[in-house]
DNA sequence: CCGGCCAAGACGACTAGTCATATTGGAGGG
DNA sequence: CCCTCCAATATGACTAGTCGTCTTGGCCGG
């Protein structure tokens, strides 16, 4: 039990670390200290520093607050709508920073190692399925007159926010979230 | 003018394997020696690394392929359409790899660098403020009846593109740089 | 001679990962 | 039940680099 519960200690950590400062800047040591765990320790149960960062990618992607909207009361296009509001809130709790961590993994990772790549695309792809089948139900509801592909229009509708995200870090402002609500909700789906 | 023709080799230089490998990964040395120049001279030059990847961007901005798109004979889409084509052409001829310098940058030190974060925020608003310009442009010609406001249109449309570069890192296919073609032209501004 | 520019190599901080040693838990025997 | 031994696991000091930056000596020109 000890050990397992230790493993899980650096995954949430490293979750957390992760997604404050990026890959690079985020050493081995760092993600040990902040778990209260001796960094000899950490070779015991990940391969490599690579090795962990692809299983944050997972872990975030199954457990990230999009999953916690399942308010049975709303629309296809309001759950759309509240899924993308509770992410965006995380970003601004930060105070504009730390952006999307799939995105930052891709970002930084995906011209650098295999695995990551892999993920961050495994990823990105189950996330935009579920938005493409949400738009599926939306449209069958009467809430969308959209004529698009709604597969593209998924994918599509998740680039732009990974762009918003990105701009947000930069500009540190409201302005990309709004951005994307208008013209996704005001422009693409109505 | 010796030292003038040396420091805008490493300039130029730089441009090229920051947007290889981005900012982390690459190293003055790396630089330098691809430069062929001393590495003890970089610090005549510049600051630091940091300086020196501002000013890239700073001149990347002003140079990118973007603004290579100056044929008077296209109607603003068409112009616009030509502009992300030949930006969409440089990611493909690089397999894939390296997806936007301006956007790379500031998802790797927008939270680590103020002038790296003032130096993006500077180049995203001005190639918006670009776009909406086109688009302006475009309503007027009457290519477009979309009733959006055209400067949330240019930066949601930017962010999108940044979006999508992301995933053609992920994914190494066309898909991204369709879904986006498709959706901005065939969508938005019909 | 002096001042300014150049650049080689030194400097100190940091990194991922290793490994010799310590610790722990389980099994077997008395 | 207790004790001993052995194997598996844990750990912190260490290794072998890499990094950005700086210092100092040399060179050149006025």
């Amino acid at each position: 039990m000890p050990r397992h519960s230790v493993r899980d200690v650096i995954v949430e950590t490293a979750l957390r670390e992760f997604h404050r400062i990026g890959f690079a800047a985020c050493s081995v040591d760092t993600i040990t200290r902040a778990a209260g765990v001796p960094k000899g320790s950490f070779y015991n149960h990940f391969k490599s520093k690579e090795d962990l960062a692809v299983e944050v990618v997972a872990k975030y992607t199954a457990e990230a607050e999009w999953n916690s909207v399942i308010d049975p009361e709303l629309t296809p296009l309001e759950k759309l709508r509240a899924q993308f509001r509770i992410m965006g809130d995380v970003l601004v709790g930060n105070g504009y920073t730390r952006g999307c961590m799939i995105g930052n993994m891709g970002e930084e990772l995906a011209d650098h190692s295999e695995p990551m790549r892999a993920q961050v695309r495994a990823s990105l792809g189950g996330w935009a399925e579920g938005i493409s089948a949400t738009l599926r139900a939306a449209r069958e509801a009467g809430e969308t007159s959209t004529d698009a592909d709604l597969d593209v229009l998924g994918r599509y509708i998740l680039d732009a926010w990974e762009g918003a995200l990105l701009r947000s870090k930069v500009v540190k402002n409201d302005q990309p979230l709004d951005d994307f609500f208008s013209t996704v909700f005001g422009q693409l789906l109505r």
